[in-house]
DNA sequence: CCCCACTCGATGCACCTGCATCAATCTTGA
DNA sequence: TCAAGATTGATGCAGGTGCATCGAGTGGGG
Protein backbone atom coordinates (compact mmCIF):
# COMPACT_ATOMS: atom_id res chain seq x y z
CA UNK A 1 0.00 0.00 0.00
CA UNK A 2 2.92 2.44 0.09
CA UNK A 3 5.20 1.54 -2.13
CA UNK A 4 7.61 4.05 -3.12
CA UNK A 5 8.46 5.73 -6.26
CA UNK A 6 11.84 5.19 -8.09
CA UNK A 7 13.86 7.56 -8.52
CA UNK A 8 12.18 7.89 -12.21
CA UNK A 9 9.11 8.50 -11.58
CA UNK A 10 10.37 11.04 -8.85
CA UNK A 11 12.49 13.36 -11.20
CA UNK A 12 9.80 13.08 -13.89
CA UNK A 13 7.42 14.19 -10.83
CA UNK A 14 9.32 17.29 -10.43
CA UNK A 15 10.47 17.91 -13.92
CA UNK A 16 6.72 17.94 -14.75
CA UNK A 17 6.10 20.26 -11.67
CA UNK A 18 8.86 22.89 -12.44
CA UNK A 19 8.43 22.93 -16.40
CA UNK A 20 5.05 23.24 -16.51
CA UNK A 21 4.84 26.30 -13.78
CA UNK A 22 7.94 27.36 -15.28
CA UNK A 23 6.41 27.34 -19.50
CA UNK A 24 2.63 28.40 -18.02
CA UNK A 25 4.59 31.55 -16.66
CA UNK A 26 6.28 32.36 -19.81
CA UNK A 27 3.15 32.28 -21.50
CA UNK A 28 1.01 34.07 -19.12
CA UNK A 29 3.80 36.53 -19.28
CA UNK A 30 3.68 37.48 -22.76
CA UNK A 31 -0.22 37.36 -22.62
CA UNK A 32 0.01 40.21 -20.12
CA UNK A 33 3.00 41.92 -21.83
CA UNK A 34 0.37 42.19 -24.79
CA UNK A 35 -2.22 44.06 -22.82
CA UNK A 36 -4.41 40.96 -22.39
CA UNK A 37 -6.04 39.15 -19.46
CA UNK A 38 -5.08 35.85 -17.53
CA UNK A 39 -5.41 32.83 -19.92
CA UNK A 40 -8.76 31.36 -18.09
CA UNK A 41 -10.29 34.00 -19.82
CA UNK A 42 -9.73 33.03 -22.93
CA UNK A 43 -10.44 29.37 -22.26
CA UNK A 44 -13.98 30.83 -21.30
CA UNK A 45 -14.19 32.63 -23.92
CA UNK A 46 -13.38 29.46 -26.40
CA UNK A 47 -15.80 27.14 -24.82
CA UNK A 48 -18.50 30.05 -24.91
CA UNK A 49 -17.78 30.79 -28.83
CA UNK A 50 -17.93 27.20 -29.59
CA UNK A 51 -21.22 26.14 -27.91
CA UNK A 52 -24.20 25.75 -30.34
CA UNK A 53 -25.15 29.04 -29.92
CA UNK A 54 -22.47 30.83 -28.38
CA UNK A 55 -24.30 30.32 -25.09
CA UNK A 56 -23.67 27.59 -21.96
CA UNK A 57 -24.94 26.99 -18.53
CA UNK A 58 -22.61 27.93 -15.91
CA UNK A 59 -22.30 24.18 -15.11
CA UNK A 60 -21.37 23.35 -18.62
CA UNK A 61 -18.62 26.21 -18.70
CA UNK A 62 -17.00 24.21 -15.22
CA UNK A 63 -17.61 21.03 -16.17
CA UNK A 64 -15.47 21.99 -19.47
CA UNK A 65 -12.73 23.78 -17.79
CA UNK A 66 -12.30 21.55 -15.02
CA UNK A 67 -12.30 24.40 -12.53
CA UNK A 68 -14.29 24.50 -9.18
CA UNK A 69 -17.58 26.03 -9.48
CA UNK A 70 -17.39 29.99 -7.40
CA UNK A 71 -14.45 29.62 -9.37
CA UNK A 72 -16.70 29.76 -12.34
CA UNK A 73 -19.17 32.17 -11.18
CA UNK A 74 -16.51 34.68 -10.23
CA UNK A 75 -15.01 34.51 -13.69
CA UNK A 76 -18.25 34.50 -14.97
CA UNK A 77 -18.87 38.16 -12.81
CA UNK A 78 -15.87 39.43 -14.45
CA UNK A 79 -16.27 38.46 -18.19
CA UNK A 80 -20.19 40.28 -17.74
CA UNK A 81 -18.35 43.78 -16.19
CA UNK A 82 -16.38 43.74 -18.92
CA UNK A 83 -18.93 43.18 -21.46
CA UNK A 84 -17.35 40.18 -23.34
CA UNK A 85 -20.13 38.23 -21.64
CA UNK A 86 -24.17 38.40 -20.42
CA UNK A 87 -26.08 36.31 -18.39
CA UNK A 88 -29.48 35.14 -19.93
CA UNK A 89 -32.23 33.79 -17.60
CA UNK A 90 -33.24 30.01 -18.41
CA UNK A 91 -36.85 29.34 -18.67
CA UNK A 92 -36.61 25.50 -18.56
CA UNK A 93 -35.18 25.96 -15.42
CA UNK A 94 -35.48 29.04 -13.18
CA UNK A 95 -32.34 28.31 -10.99
CA UNK A 96 -30.08 28.39 -13.48
CA UNK A 97 -29.13 30.85 -16.35
CA UNK A 98 -27.24 30.71 -19.57
CA UNK A 99 -23.92 32.81 -20.07
CA UNK A 100 -23.76 34.20 -23.78
CA UNK A 101 -20.81 35.51 -25.23
CA UNK A 102 -20.93 39.13 -26.94
CA UNK A 103 -19.52 40.23 -30.07
CA UNK A 104 -16.81 41.94 -28.01
CA UNK A 105 -16.06 38.41 -26.58
CA UNK A 106 -15.24 36.60 -29.69
CA UNK A 107 -13.10 39.51 -30.73
CA UNK A 108 -10.96 39.54 -27.54
CA UNK A 109 -10.90 35.40 -28.08
CA UNK A 110 -9.35 35.44 -31.54
CA UNK A 111 -7.09 38.66 -30.80
CA UNK A 112 -5.75 36.42 -27.64
CA UNK A 113 -5.48 33.49 -30.28
CA UNK A 114 -2.43 35.15 -31.96
CA UNK A 115 -0.64 36.42 -28.74
CA UNK A 116 -1.44 32.68 -27.19
CA UNK A 117 -0.39 30.40 -30.55
CA UNK A 118 2.87 32.08 -30.81
CA UNK A 119 3.54 31.99 -27.47
CA UNK A 120 3.07 27.97 -27.28
CA UNK A 121 5.26 27.98 -30.31
CA UNK A 122 7.95 29.73 -28.87
CA UNK A 123 7.76 27.65 -25.59
CA UNK A 124 6.72 24.57 -26.82
CA UNK A 125 6.81 23.85 -30.18
CA UNK A 126 10.16 24.97 -31.08
CA UNK A 127 11.28 23.16 -28.85
CA UNK A 128 10.02 19.61 -29.74
CA UNK A 129 9.44 18.26 -33.32
CA UNK A 130 5.97 16.89 -33.74
CA UNK A 131 7.28 13.30 -33.23
CA UNK A 132 8.31 14.47 -29.84
CA UNK A 133 4.93 16.51 -29.02
CA UNK A 134 3.43 13.71 -29.89
CA UNK A 135 5.38 11.02 -27.60
CA UNK A 136 4.89 13.72 -24.43
CA UNK A 137 0.98 14.10 -25.16
CA UNK A 138 0.90 10.04 -25.31
CA UNK A 139 3.37 10.25 -21.96
CA UNK A 140 1.25 12.67 -20.34
CA UNK A 141 -2.31 11.34 -20.92
CA UNK A 142 -1.52 7.75 -19.23
CA UNK A 143 -0.88 9.95 -15.98
CA UNK A 144 -4.07 12.35 -16.83
CA UNK A 145 -6.68 10.07 -17.37
CA UNK A 146 -8.41 8.11 -13.82
CA UNK A 147 -6.26 10.73 -11.95
CA UNK A 148 -9.34 11.45 -9.60
CA UNK A 149 -12.54 10.29 -12.23
CA UNK A 150 -12.62 11.18 -15.25
CA UNK A 151 -15.66 13.39 -16.50
CA UNK A 152 -14.53 14.01 -19.68
CA UNK A 153 -15.74 11.45 -22.71
CA UNK A 154 -12.47 9.94 -23.16
CA UNK A 155 -9.85 11.55 -25.59
CA UNK A 156 -12.02 14.09 -28.04
CA UNK A 157 -12.80 17.03 -25.83
CA UNK A 158 -9.39 17.65 -24.78
CA UNK A 159 -8.27 17.74 -28.57
CA UNK A 160 -10.29 20.36 -29.49
CA UNK A 161 -9.99 22.56 -26.46
CA UNK A 162 -8.11 25.48 -28.86
CA UNK A 163 -8.40 25.92 -32.27
CA UNK A 164 -6.78 23.55 -34.28
CA UNK A 165 -5.37 26.50 -36.76
CA UNK B 1 8.19 35.73 -35.64
CA UNK B 2 4.79 34.86 -35.77
CA UNK B 3 4.68 30.81 -36.87
CA UNK B 4 1.96 29.03 -35.56
CA UNK B 5 2.58 25.99 -33.35
CA UNK B 6 1.47 22.53 -35.08
CA UNK B 7 -1.19 20.95 -33.55
CA UNK B 8 1.12 18.26 -32.57
CA UNK B 9 2.51 20.98 -30.48
CA UNK B 10 -0.71 22.67 -29.01
CA UNK B 11 -2.39 19.47 -28.07
CA UNK B 12 0.98 18.88 -26.13
CA UNK B 13 0.66 22.51 -24.20
CA UNK B 14 -2.93 21.76 -23.44
CA UNK B 15 -2.14 18.26 -21.84
CA UNK B 16 1.08 19.68 -19.71
CA UNK B 17 -1.26 22.16 -18.63
CA UNK B 18 -3.96 19.59 -18.03
CA UNK B 19 -2.35 16.94 -16.48
CA UNK B 20 0.22 18.57 -14.18
CA UNK B 21 -2.58 20.60 -12.30
CA UNK B 22 -4.99 17.43 -12.36
CA UNK B 23 -1.77 14.93 -10.67
CA UNK B 24 -0.61 18.11 -8.71
CA UNK B 25 -4.18 18.58 -7.45
CA UNK B 26 -4.30 14.47 -6.29
CA UNK B 27 -1.16 14.95 -4.70
CA UNK B 28 -1.77 18.07 -2.19
CA UNK B 29 -5.28 16.64 -1.82
CA UNK B 30 -4.10 13.64 -0.11
CA UNK B 31 -1.19 15.92 1.63
CA UNK B 32 -3.78 17.93 3.07
CA UNK B 33 -6.38 14.64 4.23
CA UNK B 34 -3.23 13.15 5.93
CA UNK B 35 -3.38 16.66 7.97
CA UNK B 36 -0.43 17.96 6.16
CA UNK B 37 0.49 21.47 5.16
CA UNK B 38 0.95 22.46 1.38
CA UNK B 39 3.72 21.03 -0.68
CA UNK B 40 5.71 24.19 -0.56
CA UNK B 41 6.43 24.38 3.08
CA UNK B 42 8.39 20.50 2.12
CA UNK B 43 10.04 22.03 -0.09
CA UNK B 44 11.42 24.87 2.10
CA UNK B 45 12.03 22.55 5.05
CA UNK B 46 13.79 19.88 2.62
CA UNK B 47 16.02 22.45 0.94
CA UNK B 48 16.70 23.85 4.60
CA UNK B 49 17.42 19.80 5.99
CA UNK B 50 19.68 19.37 3.59
CA UNK B 51 21.82 22.74 3.66
CA UNK B 52 25.02 22.34 5.00
CA UNK B 53 24.14 23.56 9.12
CA UNK B 54 20.43 23.45 8.39
CA UNK B 55 20.38 26.89 7.68
CA UNK B 56 20.51 29.26 4.33
CA UNK B 57 19.96 32.78 3.77
CA UNK B 58 16.25 33.46 2.31
CA UNK B 59 17.85 34.27 -0.83
CA UNK B 60 19.16 30.74 -1.27
CA UNK B 61 16.13 29.62 -0.53
CA UNK B 62 14.02 31.74 -3.03
CA UNK B 63 16.92 30.67 -5.41
CA UNK B 64 16.62 27.02 -5.05
CA UNK B 65 12.59 26.71 -5.04
CA UNK B 66 12.18 29.48 -7.81
CA UNK B 67 9.67 31.47 -6.47
CA UNK B 68 9.77 35.13 -5.84
CA UNK B 69 11.08 37.16 -3.27
CA UNK B 70 8.18 38.24 -1.10
CA UNK B 71 6.54 34.70 -1.81
CA UNK B 72 10.20 33.32 0.15
CA UNK B 73 9.58 35.89 3.01
CA UNK B 74 6.14 35.37 4.11
CA UNK B 75 6.61 31.35 3.47
CA UNK B 76 9.29 31.63 6.08
CA UNK B 77 7.04 33.35 8.22
CA UNK B 78 4.50 30.81 8.25
CA UNK B 79 7.33 28.61 8.91
CA UNK B 80 8.54 30.60 11.84
CA UNK B 81 5.05 30.63 12.95
CA UNK B 82 4.82 27.24 13.16
CA UNK B 83 7.92 26.44 15.40
CA UNK B 84 9.58 24.47 12.24
CA UNK B 85 12.61 26.87 11.62
CA UNK B 86 13.80 30.26 12.99
CA UNK B 87 15.04 33.64 12.26
CA UNK B 88 18.95 34.14 12.39
CA UNK B 89 20.71 37.29 12.28
CA UNK B 90 23.26 36.94 10.25
CA UNK B 91 26.24 39.04 11.45
CA UNK B 92 28.72 39.51 8.47
CA UNK B 93 25.76 41.18 6.34
CA UNK B 94 23.25 42.87 8.76
CA UNK B 95 20.88 44.02 5.96
CA UNK B 96 20.39 39.77 5.63
CA UNK B 97 19.46 36.77 7.82
CA UNK B 98 19.84 33.04 8.23
CA UNK B 99 16.58 30.60 8.64
CA UNK B 100 17.26 27.48 10.47
CA UNK B 101 15.27 24.34 10.18
CA UNK B 102 14.10 23.17 13.98
CA UNK B 103 14.07 19.53 15.06
CA UNK B 104 10.03 20.14 14.68
CA UNK B 105 10.68 21.12 11.21
CA UNK B 106 13.27 17.97 10.41
CA UNK B 107 10.87 15.95 11.74
CA UNK B 108 7.80 17.23 10.46
CA UNK B 109 9.71 17.08 6.42
CA UNK B 110 10.41 13.23 7.35
CA UNK B 111 6.94 12.61 8.17
CA UNK B 112 5.63 14.75 4.99
CA UNK B 113 7.77 12.76 2.87
CA UNK B 114 6.16 9.67 3.62
CA UNK B 115 2.78 10.59 2.59
CA UNK B 116 4.04 12.60 -0.12
CA UNK B 117 6.57 9.70 -1.67
CA UNK B 118 2.94 7.22 -1.29
CA UNK B 119 1.29 10.27 -3.44
CA UNK B 120 4.06 10.29 -6.24
CA UNK B 121 3.88 6.37 -6.54
CA UNK B 122 0.37 6.44 -6.24
CA UNK B 123 -0.34 9.32 -9.24
CA UNK B 124 2.89 9.06 -10.94
CA UNK B 125 5.17 5.84 -10.62
CA UNK B 126 2.43 3.34 -10.68
CA UNK B 127 1.47 5.03 -14.24
CA UNK B 128 4.80 4.80 -15.84
CA UNK B 129 7.27 2.03 -16.42
CA UNK B 130 10.80 3.79 -15.16
CA UNK B 131 11.79 3.59 -19.02
CA UNK B 132 8.63 5.77 -20.24
CA UNK B 133 9.24 7.94 -16.70
CA UNK B 134 12.63 8.70 -18.08
CA UNK B 135 11.46 9.30 -21.71
CA UNK B 136 8.91 11.76 -20.00
CA UNK B 137 11.34 13.52 -17.82
CA UNK B 138 13.27 13.72 -21.33
CA UNK B 139 10.88 15.50 -22.76
CA UNK B 140 10.04 17.68 -20.40
CA UNK B 141 13.77 18.43 -20.26
CA UNK B 142 13.55 20.07 -23.65
CA UNK B 143 11.07 22.52 -22.65
CA UNK B 144 12.15 23.44 -19.30
CA UNK B 145 15.87 24.58 -20.26
CA UNK B 146 15.88 28.57 -20.98
CA UNK B 147 12.36 29.18 -21.13
CA UNK B 148 13.55 32.46 -19.41
CA UNK B 149 17.34 31.84 -18.10
CA UNK B 150 18.67 29.00 -16.28
CA UNK B 151 19.25 29.57 -13.04
CA UNK B 152 20.39 26.08 -11.56
CA UNK B 153 23.48 24.71 -12.70
CA UNK B 154 21.86 22.06 -14.83
CA UNK B 155 20.40 19.15 -13.97
CA UNK B 156 22.13 17.70 -11.02
CA UNK B 157 20.76 20.09 -8.12
CA UNK B 158 16.95 19.28 -9.95
CA UNK B 159 17.44 15.41 -9.45
CA UNK B 160 18.30 15.51 -5.96
CA UNK B 161 15.40 18.20 -5.22
CA UNK B 162 13.61 15.05 -3.48
CA UNK B 163 15.52 12.77 -1.27
CA UNK B 164 16.24 9.86 -3.23
CA UNK B 165 14.83 7.21 -1.32
C1' DC C 1 35.57 59.56 2.74
C1' DC C 2 31.23 59.90 0.78
C1' DC C 3 27.70 59.32 -2.34
C1' DC C 4 25.11 56.56 -5.43
C1' DA C 5 23.60 52.36 -7.05
C1' DC C 6 22.57 48.02 -5.68
C1' DT C 7 21.06 44.02 -2.74
C1' DC C 8 18.30 42.08 1.04
C1' DG C 9 14.15 41.42 3.11
C1' DA C 10 9.39 43.23 4.64
C1' DT C 11 4.90 44.99 3.79
C1' DG C 12 0.39 47.53 2.15
C1' DC C 13 -2.75 46.83 -1.32
C1' DA C 14 -5.64 44.69 -4.58
C1' DC C 15 -7.17 40.71 -6.22
C1' DC C 16 -7.85 35.62 -6.45
C1' DT C 17 -8.72 31.17 -4.38
C1' DG C 18 -10.68 27.57 -1.38
C1' DC C 19 -14.07 26.47 1.85
C1' DA C 20 -18.36 26.50 3.82
C1' DT C 21 -22.82 27.76 3.41
C1' DC C 22 -26.90 29.94 1.58
C1' DA C 23 -31.36 30.50 -0.97
C1' DA C 24 -33.83 29.14 -4.77
C1' DT C 25 -35.43 25.70 -7.54
C1' DC C 26 -35.96 21.09 -9.34
C1' DT C 27 -36.71 16.00 -8.80
C1' DT C 28 -37.92 11.92 -6.68
C1' DG C 29 -40.57 8.67 -4.48
C1' DA C 30 -43.87 7.28 -1.03
C1' DT D 1 -49.25 15.70 -3.76
C1' DC D 2 -45.82 16.83 -0.79
C1' DA D 3 -41.70 16.40 1.88
C1' DA D 4 -36.76 15.13 1.51
C1' DG D 5 -32.92 15.48 -1.03
C1' DA D 6 -30.23 16.99 -4.97
C1' DT D 7 -28.70 20.69 -8.03
C1' DT D 8 -27.68 25.48 -9.45
C1' DG D 9 -25.37 29.50 -8.63
C1' DA D 10 -23.82 33.32 -5.24
C1' DT D 11 -21.23 34.95 -1.41
C1' DG D 12 -18.72 35.96 3.33
C1' DC D 13 -14.54 34.88 5.13
C1' DA D 14 -9.84 33.58 5.66
C1' DG D 15 -5.78 33.10 3.58
C1' DG D 16 -2.44 33.21 -0.51
C1' DT D 17 -0.18 35.80 -4.45
C1' DG D 18 1.59 39.54 -7.44
C1' DC D 19 3.02 44.18 -7.65
C1' DA D 20 5.06 48.13 -6.11
C1' DT D 21 7.63 50.19 -2.81
C1' DC D 22 10.14 50.88 1.34
C1' DG D 23 14.00 51.10 4.72
C1' DA D 24 18.23 49.21 6.06
C1' DG D 25 22.65 47.97 4.76
C1' DT D 26 26.59 47.17 1.47
C1' DG D 27 30.20 48.35 -1.60
C1' DG D 28 32.63 50.58 -5.31
C1' DG D 29 34.17 54.84 -7.88
C1' DG D 30 35.43 59.38 -7.60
Amino acid sequence: MKRKPSTEATSAWIRLMRVQSRVLDCVEQDLKKAGFPPLAWYDALLELSRAPSGELRPVELERQMLIPQYSTSRLIDRLVDEGLAIRRECKIDKRGQFVEITEAGRELQKRMWGAYSAAIEKYVGSKLSDADAVKLSGLLDRLGCSCGEMKLPPAINVNETLPSR
